[in-house]
DNA sequence: GTCTATAAATAGATAGAC
DNA sequence: GTCTATCTATTTATAGAC
């Protein structure tokens, strides 16, 4: 899904507008809630466009679980695959989710939603990227402890410590808000740095 | 909400039956998916009597946000008034998080999908209700570091670190399965455990 | 590629009998 | 308290003209 996702800034096309509508639409009031009609509108183009690009609403919303899980995918893989000693690539994975998670702001909302519900929208090459990124986190760690310096560790326990926050983090801004005055601030930089380093005290053995 | 929330087991009457149908329901499939004659088919009885002891699709929802919120803010003030130390309260607010989202199995996907949507569902005496939650763990923070046991921190962050792993945890045994094998076993105690430790590790500043 | 008009199904809600 | 029947609005999806 190269074209759409570059097109997630300014998108030219209407096929690109149409994924960078449908997304927020979906992100903001999830799957059953979203309103093809006013994902047209958002779009600016005719609902019958849609479905002129799209065979239906749920291949719409499978496109963009496709193209978040694909993105995130390729990140992390390219901290993988750099010449950095491990602890430096747990930083990386860290950041790569977190800068992913900004690049495409319905992404943490769609996330969570799609956990609340088992992942029902997931099709098989959406359920292939999510498995490349729990191998890609699984090989880092492996690569530490061949080195020495990672304990073994469950790599599902330490995804979920780094992805969980980070996400929730990021999908929360608004309900910060509401909650408002008497919930202390936060800033995206001390969530990652605090991810990056709990992680690492775990990894390293550094928590009894 | 106390009878609704006591009739989660064996539904008796027919409000409890709709109460625990819609919660399923809409755990399953969030608010704008949930299907109201299909609340009333899982709860056996007519859908118009759902509309007889609740007002709406929406005031039923609602009721079960408040029912949740109420619930954990009830067994986590519980932990913090009991005569523990600060580290032993720690434990025992992850345990009643915990133990909550396990009593009702609705509570992690229906948390999940609120996050999502910013608290769109959430009213004010729900908000409270979490504010509670927020305000207890910050009272135990602030009581660690009183004694001289705990650095200073932000609760949200603390808070954040407990719940979203935990809450992940628990509503993605289904998505764990559909992920099948490669995907390694992970236990709740382990999960509970290892927040527990992580937490505290925190907390004490035996974390760079 | 784009638009109008509309088919077809679904779903929230209620009136009114018992 | 419970049920039948139904109204009404919404919404996905498509046929067909340009």
């Amino acid at each position: 899904m190269p074209r759409a996702a570059a097109a997630l800034a300014a998108p030219p096309d209407s096929r690109a507008r149409v994924f960078a509508a449908a997304a927020a639409e979906f992100a903001a009031r999830g799957y059953a809630g979203a309103n093809v009609d006013r994902i047209a509108r958002a779009a600016r183009v005719n609902k019958a466009m849609i479905y002129y690009h799209y065979k239906s609403k749920a291949a719409l919303y499978r496109a963009i679980l496709r193209d978040m899980f694909d993105a995130v995918g390729t990140r992390v893989r390219a901290v993988a695959a750099a010449p950095l000693a491990p602890e430096e690539k747990i930083r990386g994975f860290v950041d790569a989710i977190a800068a992913e998670g900004e690049a495409r702001p319905h992404f943490p909302p769609i996330w969570l939603r799609e956990i609340a519900e088992g992942g029902a929208h997931v099709d098989q090459a959406t359920l292939e990227y999510i498995r490349h990124v729990l191998q890609t986190l699984g090989g880092i760690l492996r690569e530490g402890q061949r080195a020495g310096r990672f304990h073994p560790a469950n790599p599902l326990l330490i995804h979920a410590g780094i992805v969980a926050p980070l996400m929730l983090f990021l999908a929360t801004a608004s309900l910060r808000r509401k909650l408002g005055r008497g919930v202390p601030e936060i800033t995206r930089d001390a969530v990652v740095t605090h991810i990056q380093r709990i992680t690492l005290a775990v990894l390293e053995g550094r928590i009894a």
